[in-house]
DNA sequence: CTCAGTTTGTCACCAGAGTTACAATTGCGA
DNA sequence: TCGCAATTGTAACTCTGGTGACAAACTGAG
């Protein structure tokens, strides 16, 4: 199946997008373009390309975001089917989050002056774009939440039970990336990942973390 | 001056109506629904009146979002000019936010379905809805940035930084409510704030703090 | 197959935040 | 004016998580 045929398909199933039909769909792919990344690549490259809608077709990126002291932190990773949305129109100041490929990955990327066009003619699309802004609003507050509100333990398993249900129960993330995600030591998170594994809630691999009871995970986070 | 005269100030100041001109002001003024609620009470009482956009016209709400465990943590503090927007129309589940108003206040209610007819004639407004939503995104990636990046000090001189830019630099709140999203202890945001005051980065009072030196503590929080 | 680089598992030590409890102060209403 | 409730200031103790360092296991390229 080609990028752009895989890029549809994800569109189509896609919850903001939902209600607008296939014509929504077919402008975004025509207005829109099909970028292939190496592994470590930036995703925005410059100019207002920057700024737009973006869409994960395969592969996998790790999402950060700008906190102060000048520090780009990571707080999550992104797989096929996620779309991200971001604007420089308000307050200007430094891109809101960063993309950066952690393996070969193949993104559509629509720009804010294609955006613009599209929406000349079909302006419900500023609607699925709320639509958009709004889950990912959805996402940021569910992890804010977490971190302010559960103790180090209940907050890596509610984010592992989240992680499983967004990407499949297989999680190709490694041990530093994930403490780094979680703000928590490398060590912290081995300890907690060792209980979980003999507790069966998980299993660990090399570079990889295998869910197998995404129901006892949000227990423990219930707990 | 009114509270609908107020809210229409308030509107013409806020950044995501930035360029659409007063029709869509009015059309909010005229199809929304200013409530006057008592301390302590719920913002969204029942029916889709909970979903829509809010705008607080004056007094204070508390934000609060709900997190694993059937928790409501407190999230923020929101004064006169903020506006929230939310829907139920994805994924259902519970509320997203809860607005509690800890003083007596006046809101701006404009329900989902006051938005649709409004949107029938001005599609434009769902690009301000988006731009919205997208300034709520930010804050919310900002918060969660900060707690995973931050350590205790440095994110509580950031949240005050943060507050005292975007309500005056008088903050109306007690030591209580601002450890509880902060996710710490009563006891050490008081150990740190009577640092700070030490420093002359702030004034204590009761129930309320003076931010006398906002670099000061943008200095601290990127130290 | 071998080797280099990455990732995971483990240790001892220590700084720092949580908990519980109580006293002092302020604001508000009777 | 006098209390009552809310808020702030403070203490000793406990315990969790961070730090730095190291060995073992795994992967992939040559």
């Amino acid at each position: 199946m080609s990028p752009r045929e895989r890029a549809a398909e994800l569109l189509r199933r896609s919850v903001w997008l939902q209600g607008h039909g296939p014509p929504l769909i077919e402008a975004l792919l025509t207005h829109g373009r099909i970028v292939h990344l190496a592994a470590g690549a930036w995703a925005q490259s410059e100019g207002d390309e920057q700024t737009g809608i973006t869409l994960v077709v395969e592969g996998a990126v790790q999402m950060l975001c700008a906190a102060p002291g000048g520090r780009e932190v990571l707080f999550g990773q992104a797989g096929p089917g996620v779309a991200l949305g971001q604007t420089l129109r308000f307050g200007g100041g430094p891109r809101l989050v960063t993309l950066i490929c952690v393996e070969p990955s193949v993104l559509l990327v629509v720009p804010d002056h294609a955006l613009t066009r599209i929406a000349a003619e079909r302006p419900e699309l500023w609607q699925a774009v709320a639509a958009l802004v709004y889950l990912q609003l959805r996402g940021a507050l569910m992890i804010a939440a977490e971190a302010v509100a559960l103790p180090p333990r209940q907050r890596l398993a509610a984010r592992l039970d989240v992680m499983a249900r967004t990407g499949g129960p297989t999680l190709r993330i490694n041990q530093q990336a994930l403490a780094e995600m979680m703000g928590l030591s490398r060590k912290t998170v081995n300890g907690y990942l060792l209980g979980f594994q003999r507790g069966g809630l998980l299993t660990l691999g090399y570079g990889e973390i295998e869910v197998r009871d995404a129901p006892g995970l949000r227990r423990v986070a219930e707990s």
